[in-house]
DNA sequence: CGTGTGACTCAGT
DNA sequence: GACTGAGCCACAC
């Protein structure tokens, strides 16, 4: 295929595609905004992962498994206090702002594992 | 259609 | 390890 297949940029999409990729997250890991805006098509865009994450309200999207880089919880709708106890609640290494054994539980799905969308 | 904003990230100090 | 400055993208107004 000489052609690369790309996702379409329609506008409005990035944000499910983000979602979808954050709901793919099994308990017990973490991801960062970086590998979550790669997943979804767009590397770069982790600055608007870290928009979409805060409107996003949906129970069904585990937006508490998605953190800064080096494992910094970042932020979260209603106190990073809460997100941080969430993580814990799932078996993760929680410091005072930060994750413990972030290289360990972060989430790094694999173009071999059959991932697509 | 232009501007501002943000749950970010990287590199340098 | 912590702080600062600069770069970046999508979305709301």
């Amino acid at each position: 295929m000489p052609k690369a297949q790309r996702p379409k940029p329609n506008a409005g999409s990035f944000r499910i595609r983000v979602l979808a990729v954050v709901r793919r997250i099994p308990p017990g890991r973490v991801a960062t905004y970086g590998d979550v805006a790669a997943l979804a098509g767009r590397p770069r865009a982790w600055r608007a992962v870290g928009n979409i994450m805060r409107d996003c309200h949906d129970p069904a999207t585990p937006c508490h498994r998605v953190v800064g880089a080096a494992g910094a919880l970042g932020g979260y709708g209603g106190g990073v206090q809460l997100k941080r106890e969430r993580l814990r609640a799932e078996g993760i290494e929680v410091g005072a702002a930060r994750i413990r054994r972030f290289p360990e539980i972060r989430w790094t799905p694999k173009k071999t594992s059959g991932f697509r969308l």
